[in-house]
DNA sequence: AGGCGATGTGTACAATCGTCTACCGCTACG
DNA sequence: CGTAGCGGTAGACGATTGTACACATCGCCT
């Protein structure tokens, strides 16, 4: 009998979410199941005695938090689907300043060209996003193909969410007669799907991550070259012989 | 004590393989597990005893047949990999005739005129098959992200099998002139996959599956104008103005 | 005929699981 | 100052799990 005694919360003054340490109990499972998903199994099939055991908290205290585990996945990924869109916006804003706008081009060489160099540039950002958020990364994809309905249904919106995000920045620089706007979204969609497993070989796979990379970028442009094409097939017809 | 006594197997005299009710114990446990992989939980995490019971079976006899779950799921993959891509490859064969030879073409429209009509072929079979394995489809995708990394090995190695006879294939019809190997087994790699997670909407959907088929082809054939396109880009420069 | 290996069954046990009930201490609020 | 509620702990319950051991049948080989 350690008579431990409870300690109810001891919280520091700090008035704003103190970024460090003293993690509330709440964090600290969902940390603890996050750190167990990525490592040992999914989401939906941990034990509640387990996540509390590594959250370093009494079983029952996981009660007081969550009603069940789909409610701790659901809070798990909307916690870190809104840090991942945001970041993901912002880094993809930061690079593009007046240099990358194309409402000029007329050339459609000319604008692929450009556009490879968006490509390059975001890719490289993705991968760099990812690498940051390794756990939060493995364990999403894997969830979203996942056994529970719930947590498939939250992380399929994520992506949506992700593809709308890239259509419209794509739409804000892309004049409109090279491309349309349901293609784009098609394509946002699809690419962020893949880049979402490239960036899972990215990080399981240390050694080939160059060319990962550049197998990305290609698929990307592949997909660019495509859209164009299809607006434009007769140009092809230049190659006939 | 019901006193049951064993029954040994009663296996009646048929030589080969009879594809009818009295399986062996094996593969009723292999049905089994994939029954229930297929809508309760995950492979790797399933019960032995649960197996068993889904399966009419005495747990312990899950011993004599499987010495890891690992081991189990590889041989149920084993099984189905071997189906599938047996399956898909007599399939993609049938029908192509002579009519869509396409060593004569010349022109690259004319040429993706007929690969439309080759890709929405392809396109319903694949989905026609899917339809047909529905349990191991679901199964095979999730695994491919589990926890269990021999079975996400075996996964990788199915596909990358399923891509480069796709691949191969795609070789021996289309006029080496328009496409470089390399690029033919990178675009079979994404296609695979990505016909892989159209299947799942497909039959997860099934009110918008002709919707889901049109998305596909499009994909399909907007990656092929793609490595087209990139093939001969000054082509594209007609559009300029 | 006899033995052997593969297949299947039953019982048993310790460990772990989810959940319930009861208790403690801190903090906020009236 | 009192008290309600939140966050945390302890212990116990019945159920289920993986595994071990001991048996019972069958087919096949010698």
């Amino acid at each position: 009998m350690k008579k431990n005694s409870g300690s109810g919360r001891a919280r520091p003054k700090a008035g704003r979410t103190p970024p460090e340490a003293p993690r509330s109990g709440r964090q600290k499972l969902m940390a603890a199941a996050l750190q167990l998903a990525a490592t040992t199994r999914s989401l939906a099939s941990l034990g509640l005695r387990e996540v509390a055991r590594q959250a370093g908290l009494n079983p029952n205290t996981f009660y007081r938090h969550f009603k069940s585990f789909d409610d701790l996945g659901l809070a798990v990924i909307e916690a870190l689907a809104g840090e991942l869109r945001q970041g993901l916006r912002e880094r993809r804003r930061r690079p593009m300043g007046d240099a990358l706008r194309l409402d000029d081009v007329r050339d459609p060489l000319e604008l692929m060209r450009r556009a490879e160099a968006i490509v390059e540039e975001s890719v490289a950002l993705v991968l760099e996003f990812v690498t940051e958020h390794q756990q939060a990364y493995v364990v999403g994809i894997r969830e979203l193909h996942g056994t529970s309905p719930v947590l498939r249904a939250a992380l399929r919106t994520v992506f949506d969410d992700l593809a709308r995000d890239m259509a419209e920045d794509v739409l804000e620089i892309v004049p409109p007669q090279f491309v349309d706007a349901d293609a784009v979204h098609g394509i946002a969609t699809v690419v962020i799907r893949e880049m979402a497993f490239y960036s899972l070989d990215y990080l399981e796979q240390p050694q080939r991550r160059e060319q990962i990379r550049i197998e990305a970028q290609r698929f990307i442009l592949m997909l660019l070259w495509g859209a164009m094409a299809m607006r434009m097939p007769q140009a092809l017809r230049a190659l006939a012989r």
